[in-house]
DNA sequence: TAGTATGTTCGATAACTGTCGAACATACGC
DNA sequence: GCGTATGTTCGACAGTTATCGAACATACTA
């Protein structure tokens, strides 16, 4: 079973990360992890888009260094890297503090 | 003399200002601006494309809400628009701090 | 072994983006 | 008015992106 690659911490950039976040389903996505403070089930996604385009975007905030994307078994599992408050601190918390400030309207 | 269109405040989307800032020469600007904590002459900006492109960042950044494009005579002076942290508190802050711990690895 | 559930990948498409040089517009100075 | 400086807009181009349905791969289950 083939796991997914995620960039070494050193390799993460910021006009990367930001330019993962500058898309509304991709933000919605790491506000309902923020939210979650834990892992969700790659399923179980409010999105508006097909599996295709979700599969997609995850791919997106992997690269980015955002996400650790898990399989187990024939499910996935996501949750939001720790690793982006040490490098970059207090960024991801201002970002999902704003975005909870416009709420849907991202 | 026609002046530039701002967006309202109202207007201004969070992921169209992080999308603005996930560009290098984007980023790279708004950090200049910070930096120099006033107006900034179209010019004297340090970027590595021409002024043709310029031009067309800087039209991103003022859609996106982040800065004030301002005509006097045949020049123009660029500034960060204060509302910013007044609808994102610590938003631009945290973004700038991560700039400036990355350096010019943007 | 056959079927099912869960995601990924492929191919296509339409829209957007970053870049440039050239042409244009505007205001200043002589 | 005529040239010059400063930016904007236009047209083009190459590359990227978001999106979908269809096909595929993998692992569990019966």
């Amino acid at each position: 079973m083939k796991e997914f690659d995620h960039p070494e911490t050193e390799a993460i950039s910021l006009c990367n990360i930001l330019q993962a976040l500058g898309d509304p389903v991709r933000l919605s996505i790491v506000s309902q992890l923020a939210e979650n403070k834990s892992e969700i089930g790659w399923g179980e996604f409010e999105v508006v888009v097909g599996k295709a385009t979700l599969s997609h975007h995850m791919k997106c905030l992997r690269k980015a260094g955002l996400i650790n994307h898990r399989k187990e078994g024939t499910r996935c599992f996501v949750a939001l890297r720790a690793e982006i408050d040490i490098i970059f601190p207090g960024l991801l918390p201002s970002v999902l503090n704003a975005a909870i400030a416009v709420g849907k309207r991202l």
